[in-house]
DNA sequence: CTTATTTTTTAGAACTATCTAATTTAATTT
DNA sequence: AAATTAAATTAGATAGTTCTAAAAAATAAG
């Protein structure tokens, strides 16, 4: 069973939204995170529904079914595989890596990932801190907390990020809280939700709740 | 201005035909190269000729433009760029890489293919001996006859194929006459074209004509 | 429990690419 | 030069993807 560019496109938003927490996953969620009508996402659902990777009751919503969650992973492998490869070998910065590993991961050969896993070393996590999947579509994830949520003196290494647009991207990169930086809480205003940290042993650093409900850390 | 894949596809076909030293190229030609109709092709040349890459007057002949040129020498260094990685770092042999590259090829990142070139040390050829065209479309390519037309006692190297089928590229691996491989003609049979030649100065070789018209040699 | 609003789906059109069958043009042969 | 053959093109159909506009279903509000 083969899926198009377009129909892993689909798959891939909607396992993403699944993993989101959310109960059920709208039509219009799919829109706005693929960036398209409503009206074509009724219609992709149909067809995904009859390739028996989503099960699909029309005005009702649908599932993923485990051959399409086996799917919807071998995608995410493949393109987080492609984002460390672009990081590790072709210095990439990570924030430009998403676009790029958007074309590479249709790219259909599967003697291609295994060599490429092997090049790359079996990574486990990309670039973003997000787990790779292995051949078997199985994941291995930290468990983790947002930054926000730390409490003062707490301690732990960053190792990723919910929003991964290039502008938040830019913006940890200039401040110096890329993923493996090592922190510490100082303190927390009440207030406005803000946090003070200490990166690294050596940087203060100020943030926002905004941007530290965004940074997820593995404490230690 | 920007092609789809298949065009890119069909033009790609058209430069190859036309650098066999074709006069001009058939519609023919161009679909039993690409494996399609000729309908298509009529078709798909209309489409070319609107957007200037060739210049085409029907049941004529076309000619491709400078610009198709251009165009056509892109996804050719892309081509062989990806075939020289997937051989020198992810450790594919010769005969597999084609179907890989030509998806690779047509992936879309300027920067990709820039950093991809560095990466891999500015490669001047592909594993298949071919010229690499430069970022601004120039080739170098070598000098080179066919084995078929040495002189006996002439010595040489290896440098490319004229049929790159994974069965003859298996065929040539497995006798051991690889690209880069040092060669000399031992002796020339008359009645039937056959060639004897010795490889790495170690091994002892007999070729048909068919085998050694199809292998190109840099004499020295 | 109707009415209004929102969400979702269907209908119909456009665009890309491909095919088969039929037609047109060009090249060959007699 | 007319007739035959070969090559190339057009016509019409199919399949995939997306859109706008309209209709249908579900949810929320009064």
């Amino acid at each position: 069973m083969e899926l198009t560019t377009a129909e892993e496109n689909y798959l891939k938003a909607i396992y993403h939204l699944s993993e989101e927490g959310k109960k059920s996953v709208s039509t219009n969620d799919i829109a706005s995170a693929i960036q398209t009508k409503p009206a074509s996402v009724s219609d992709m659902l149909r067809k995904l529904g009859e390739k028996e990777v989503i099960q699909y009751r029309k005005y009702y919503g649908l599932q993923i079914t485990p051959l399409g969650m086996q799917l919807a992973l071998q995608t995410i492998r493949k393109h987080r595989l492609w984002e460390v490869f672009l990081v590790d070998k072709l210095h990439f910065a990570w924030d430009e890596v998403h676009e790029v590993a958007e074309q590479l991961e249709h790219i259909q050969s599967p003697l291609l990932i295994e060599r490429l896993d092997a090049y790359l070393n079996y990574p486990k996590f990309d670039p973003h801190g997000d787990p790779i999947p292995d051949a078997f579509g199985d994941v291995r994830s930290r468990p983790r907390i947002a930054l926000q949520e730390m409490a003062i003196d707490q301690s732990g290494q960053i190792v990723a990020v919910k929003d991964s647009s290039p502008a938040f991207l830019r913006y940890l990169d200039k401040v110096g809280a890329y993923i493996g930086a090592r922190i510490k809480v100082l303190d927390k205003v009440e207030f406005d939700g803000s946090v003070e940290i200490l990166v690294d042993q050596k940087k203060n650093l100020f943030m926002s709740k905004e941007v530290a409900s965004n940074i997820l850390v593995l404490t230690t």
